[in-house]
DNA sequence: TTATTGATGGTCT
DNA sequence: GACCATCAATAAG
């Protein structure tokens, strides 16, 4: 068994619709007790001047702040009244940018995760494939925004993709209305985690 | 199976 | 006041 890999910061270090794809396969750990990880499935990219969709397209705000700071801390926002999403800064420092975790394939703590997701009875499945859904069942919320993911206090760790044995699938993003769309969503194809919402 | 809709509140104009 | 980087329940086919 090769020794665990973890991303580094530098990794993030980059424009966010080059990061988001090399994500993909990577684990998310969670070291929660009991522990927690999952591994990501589907992302999609958000920032750089073009992006009109990005919530930091107009500048910077109270809430997208994170987004311009430097690259590895977790931006999280509250969405339709209800609902949380993380996303993973990305770029240098001052330039806007980050990868919205979308899906996941729970590979660890899935009782948990499925518990947190207040459900007992949906399947592995559909414990995480959506954005909301994978910040419920990794229980993150708006305490976590600015997080800096590779501190010394970090509870996240990333673990690099051992195998790379699979295709990647890339479309429009979800949920965003754009005129020109940015193909930013990424995924890995076939993958039944993945979620199934469309825009 | 797909399509539609109500829930619910922060953020920004 | 309008818009939302969503979700789950319900309706329709």
């Amino acid at each position: 068994m090769p020794r665990e890999k973890y991303l580094d910061r530098k990794f993030f270090t980059n424009e966010p619709e080059l990061v988001a794809p090399k994500l993909l396969g990577a684990t998310l750990v969670v070291e929660s007790s009991p522990k927690l990880a999952l591994e990501l499935v589907e992302v999609e990219a958000y920032g750089g001047a073009l992006d009109v969709a990005s919530h930091a397209f107009r500048g910077m705000t109270k809430r997208n702040e994170v987004m311009f700071g430097p690259a590895g801390f977790l931006y999280v926002y509250f969405t339709y009244g209800m609902h949380w999403c993380a996303n993973i800064t990305c770029s240098k420092e001052g330039v806007p940018g980050a990868v919205l975790l979308r899906a996941g394939m729970p590979a660890e703590g899935i009782s948990t995760m499925r518990r947190n997701r207040n459900r007992d009875d949906i399947k592995d499945q559909d414990i995480a494939n959506g954005p909301a859904k994978l910040c419920q069942a990794l229980k993150v919320d708006g305490s976590w925004n600015g997080l800096d993911i590779f501190g010394r206090t970090s509870n996240i760790k990333l673990v690099a993709n051992e195998s790379t044995d699979f295709e990647i699938g890339q479309s429009n993003r979800i949920g965003v209305r754009e005129e020109n769309p940015l193909p930013w969503r990424f995924f890995i194809k076939d993958n039944i985690f993945v979620s199934k919402y469309r825009g």
